[in-house]
DNA sequence: GAAAAATATGCAACCGATTGCGCATTTTTC
DNA sequence: GAAAAATGCGCAATCGGTTGCATATTTTTC
């Protein structure tokens, strides 16, 4: 079959004995440490080559105590900006030597814990960690607090004083979001949301309501659809808003499947969207390009967020750079304006 | 601070200590090895549960020469297939105690064989893997056929001996798909796929051509528009449709991004979708159904095809089943008619 | 050219769980 | 009641790198 040599696994013992020096050196060698002379790396870089030695990671870390594994956590994994944060990761992470262990929480706080108590078990190195729906104290994350392992929580976040968050300005978003709404001499702007758990959806709402009184628009509660922001949420808000008086001529929601779940209820319904309501939504999903007309929505990049991420984990690991003084890094997004709110004939 | 109990880790052999036994007994217990008394189990399980004991993965392994981890590359992440099929995975995975190493192709042959050596040298148990575009060889994989490493090919799949496949029956996919075309009184049929390297395109093409032939309508090369089947190819076949005398009055796309893309871009160029040309997909990606007209297209789980592959994967490494003992699994796939097809008003 | 400093390598003890083998104790067999 | 079988547990080696400390060798210093 083959060569015989291929199928046992090549240890550094090999390596030394086959050198006639010692297991230590090679392994120091192999570090490339600064002790060992430039002759003896090359002679031992040389065979390990030859001999297709590969170290073996349990060894290494059952020694070192490292795991050269980062954990990530996130609320699903299938959706496009999940699925994009995560490509943004795994690219800083494998570059770096670092592998990735993904769970999913199915946006259940419980199921968080979960993933969370069984990355803590297999001792990854560092945590990744987007929140869940339900999810309101951080105190299943308190075990990597205390041992002082890093906890890097992106997007939906909560704040705390061990960890570091990415995300984007969401007030700032919302706002300028709602403003380009005003501007399109929108009145009457509903805005629909999450319950103001997350702080994505309380800054948006916030946001909102923000560029309302900069307006002199009263903010008003009942204009406020609270949802849990998936597609049918969105076909089923539809009906609430039918049965406002008047009709709203403007609509923030806080994602984009929401939005166009809420666009296609209403069309069905003979709405014309823009000119009787205006819609903006939020993630520059690419179904907001595909749905008519085109949705207006917040873009901002996931997989920048995941590369940011992925670095600043992997920097501090490697201790190039201390995480803790970092707190909060914001991430630049960007209204991307399309048929949906164009009202004004600006829009060509 | 804490209790400091808390910030070292607890071995065995503190357990052992404690119950004044061998750490050889108490690895048993764990183990729930018939050798050890249903008492002294007890006490082990007790105190390891009281004093928060965590096995060591690291000294499991190296011992036990296993990794305990599933290897996955995948073409791209962030699509919504390909993070369905992972989330399928990681169900069935997480629930056997395996975790995850994912790594993405970005549809390259090379990026692959690199993932691929990677995967290796982090010895992972079995191995996952959905073919990138460009892939003509098996060659990357050999190292793991030759260690007997399982490796599951799932949807994008070429035959091997020491293989297992997983996929649909494409061929009879993309038959009923042209057929239904046919049936909506096509004579015209265009088909938009990527280039018949891979299994899922070549067989969707043979499924085309003979809906095409039974009945009796003849296949021809010029129908056939190869691209690369992102939203962006699909926007720009149109033009080559366009050009096309007569228009074909039906399009069958192998996927439903390109489909949509396409028919974007028709219908800026005034064309009646179904009415002038009717179109089937392929995938059942949410965004057919935000399309307007829906997009009829070919529905098949990715999740279920991740739990598929999941359960099979790790039933074998446990081996309660062989893996050899099955060459190619056929999941089921489900023609769904939406508006984008029906020329008769049998639509609803 | 001897002492001091720098460089290069080796020894051996880890890291923590697993497991073949052996011994001791208890139970079964006839 | 002695031999055989079953049960319960411990000894010690093993998996393959890593690293503090010691030792050996070379280079520098004056």
């Amino acid at each position: 079959m083959t060569n015989g040599k291929e199928d046992k696994e090549i240890t550094i013992y090999d390596i030394a004995k086959r050198l006639k020096i010692s297991p230590a050196t090679v392994s120091r060698a192999l570090q490339d440490h600064p002790r060992i002379s430039a002759k003896t790396k090359k002679k031992i870089f040389e065979l390990a080559d030859e001999v297709g030695y590969r170290r073996n990671h349990f060894a290494g870390n059952l020694r070192s105590q490292k795991t050269q594994t980062i954990g990530v956590i996130v609320p699903r994994l299938n959706s496009h900006f999940m699925s994009s944060v995560i490509a943004g990761i795994e690219l800083m992470a494998n570059e770096h030597g670092y592998s990735l262990l993904i769970s999913q929480s199915s946006e259940s706080a419980r199921k968080e814990a979960d993933s969370a108590e069984a990355m803590f078990n297999s001792r990854v190195d560092g945590l990744m960690v987007s929140l869940a729906y339900d999810t309101n104290t951080l105190d299943h994350f308190d075990k990597f607090f205390r041992k002082k392992t890093p906890v890097i929580f992106f997007d939906r976040v909560k704040p705390h004083r061990s960890a570091t968050s990415i995300l984007i300005d969401n007030y700032q978003a919302a706002y300028d979001a709602t403003k380009h709404l005003i501007e399109q001499h929108c009145k009457k702007i509903v805005h629909i949301t999450a319950p103001p758990m997350q702080n994505v959806y309380k800054d948006r709402l916030a946001g909102y309501r923000s560029a309302l009184e900069d307006a002199k628009i009263k903010f008003r509660e009942e204009n406020v659809i609270v949802t849990n922001l998936t597609q049918e949420a969105g076909y089923e808000s539809a009906e609430k808003i039918l049965k406002m008086k008047p009709l709203p001529d403007g609509i923030f929601v806080a994602n984009d499947s929401c939005a166009i779940g809420c666009m296609i209820a209403l069309k069905e319904k003979g709405i014309r969207i823009p000119e009787q309501i205006a819609f903006v939504g939020f993630n520059n999903d690419p179904m907001s390009t595909v749905i008519e007309p085109k949705l207006t929505t917040i873009a901002y990049s996931g997989f920048e967020m995941g590369e940011v991420a992925g670095r600043l984990l992997v920097n501090h690991l490697n201790s190039t750079s201390q995480i803790n003084n970092t707190t909060t890094i914001i991430l630049r997004s960007d209204l991307i304006v399309r048929q949906s709110s164009l009202k004004s004939p600006a829009g060509h």
